[in-house]
DNA sequence: ACCTGAACACCGTTCAAGT
DNA sequence: ACCTGAACACCGTTCAAGT
């Protein structure tokens, strides 16, 4: 079956987007490769093998690029969060999950997390084209929104009753607020392991028992082992992850060995 | 009385100190007028009316520069944790206090905030002299003591019992995180006010009555009034900081219409 | 119509030449 | 001994010239 002629323009249209995935991969790659400082639109345009103006007829400007990244890491963020959210588990064991999910990311793509901090102070994100702006709210809207869900679950199934004038939207944010805060604050290069913070994973798990017990989410971890939650999580379902980590590390060990 | 013949040297170094302060100064200033990415070293340079070699003899690059903005931000914000820390209240009211001092220092000085962010991602911190990193270190440990201070005299007074496990630097940790994801999270771009969060002040504090009465820290919120306590900040202790806020507001508005 | 790469402005950094 | 600013390498961005 011969095509009608519309597909013509389809085709090239398939083409740009293939050639834009193309520069998106090689950015990021040139992130792991040369870091953040030796990102350079000379060096994307050398390793996509198309000339700088090409770029540009992909991107408005650098920020623009980079912004393009933080929306395919923000994509990727979110399907965690949503197999997270997903999971056959009480409401507050998926918040656990996701608050796991959220730490593996990191673990997984401390560059990209490192780009999208960037990324948003605001006199950047000013410069992004309205396009990718546009994609990046409602990724921020989807997330925040699943988010949100699974409080409201907790609410509505009547394991958690919010205490007075605290909403699902503030409590949400300030459950990010920590999480977000924490894996800022590691990559930072403040020495808290010297602080007496060994593992900040560890410290923020505890927290956040402590902080759900404190609103009375039901099951208390009296009444409930989350540590066997925890357990869960790692050994299925996202061990997989857990193992590229892992393969990583010994990657690297091998190599300055 | 004629000085000594060794104050040569000193007044020289002296001068040099000075120059320093000039060139900070004038960095700072121009950060507000043209912002992070408008700042240049050609810009420095005729700012402070000397030449570049001349600025490169007191950072060793400009990320260094930036790294002496940050330092000087990050005394600026222990004055105020300190100050915080040493009323004359409650451990939980003195934690209440230094949050606020926190929230009080982002809202007076946004754009050393972002560049404190920018500052510490790691890879920009390399680059900077040893001399700036050991400071900025002393400062760092002086920030946490404090706060541990705080939660350890809660602990010892007989206010707050740690639940198992979880440590006053744990602890501590976490908050700092939470209201440094906030702040973050605040400047970040992203339309809180559109997802159910109007207030990020008003959150945290909600956020922090509840997770200190979760944790039992005595005076509970039922056998305290700790809206006074915000209040007598407002009023009495800060009252200073936030008439420069006002004023400040007032003189953009008032240039603006 | 699409792609190229030379050209431009700007920036961080250095260092030989001045005083 | 101290300061200068020309010079260099590099980078983001543009656009006239090619195919």
């Amino acid at each position: 079956m011969i095509p009608p002629l519309m597909n013509t323009a389809s085709r090239k249209q398939r083409e740009i987007a293939a050639r834009e995935e193309l520069i998106l991969d090689c950015a990021a790659r040139l992130l792991g490769e040369v870091g953040y400082q030796g990102l350079s639109m000379d060096r994307v345009a050398e390793a996509v093998e198309y000339s700088k103006g090409t770029i540009y007829q992909h991107f408005d400007c650098k920020e623009d690029l980079l912004a393009g990244l933080c929306l395919r890491s923000s994509q990727d963020l979110y399907d965690l969060f949503s197999r997270a959210a997903g999971l056959d588990l009480s409401p507050r064991e998926r918040l656990i999950a996701i608050a796991f999910a959220y730490q593996l990311f990191i673990r997984l793509h401390p560059l990209e997390f490192a780009n999208m901090q960037t990324l948003k102070s605001a006199t950047v994100r000013e410069k992004t084209s309205a396009e990718n702006r546009c994609a990046m709210q409602t990724i921020e809207a989807q997330v925040m929104n699943t988010l949100t869900q699974v409080v409201r679950d907790g609410v509505s199934s009547g394991d958690l009753t919010l205490p007075q004038g605290l909403t699902c939207e503030e409590l949400i944010f300030c459950l990010w607020a920590t999480q977000y805060g924490a894996a800022s604050l590691g990559i930072s290069g403040i020495p808290f392991a010297d602080y007496g913070v060994p593992s900040i994973a560890g410290a923020l798990q505890k927290f956040n028992n402590n902080l759900l017990d404190g609103l009375n989410w039901h099951p208390v971890s009296k009444e409930f082992d989350y540590a066997a939650t925890q357990r869960y999580l790692e050994q299925q379902v996202f061990n997989a992850e857990l193992r590229m980590l892992q393969d990583d590390a010994e990657t690297r060990q091998r190599k300055s060995s």
